[in-house]
DNA sequence: ATTCTGACAGCAA
DNA sequence: TTTGCTGCCAGAA
């Protein structure tokens, strides 16, 4: 077994990979919420950590498609996180999501929940 | 070791 | 209806 003497959080093998393992399966044009990742890893009701590990995805090798997590509302709460707050909006728009005041529309529709789809 | 915070979600008023 | 508080778990100081 590997040690895993001083690693950062996303390099661990914890919560935080679980938790860009499914972002990284979210099909393109699919949207999800961070409850509904919570709940597949079996956390449940920690969907904050689902968010706080998303603040660490950009410390993961690969590409992390942070901005198809939105809140139960479908709103960009994190879109601050992107760096530049309409970035986030502009990706979704680039898969053919309508993103009107910070607010997916197309959420409901577009909802991937990896509990049901995995 | 203890305390605070956090890109949420659910429930109460 | 909207607004606010609580719970939840894990990581950082």
């Amino acid at each position: 077994m590997p040690k895993r003497s001083s690693v950062t959080s996303a390099d661990n093998d914890g919560f935080f990979s679980r938790v860009y393992e499914v972002a990284r399966l979210i099909p393109r044009g699919r949207i999800t919420s961070y409850g509904a990742i919570a709940r597949y890893l079996g956390t449940g009701r920690s969907a904050r950590m689902v968010g706080w590990a998303m603040n660490s995805s950009h410390t993961v090798p690969g590409f992390v498609p942070a901005h198809r997590v939105v809140n139960r509302n479908g709103m960009l709460t994190g879109k601050h996180h992107f760096g530049n707050s309409s970035t986030m909006q502009q990706l979704l728009e680039n898969e053919g999501f309508t993103v009107i005041d910070d607010i997916v529309l197309e959420f409901r529709e577009r909802f991937w929940d990896p509990s049901a789809e995995l």
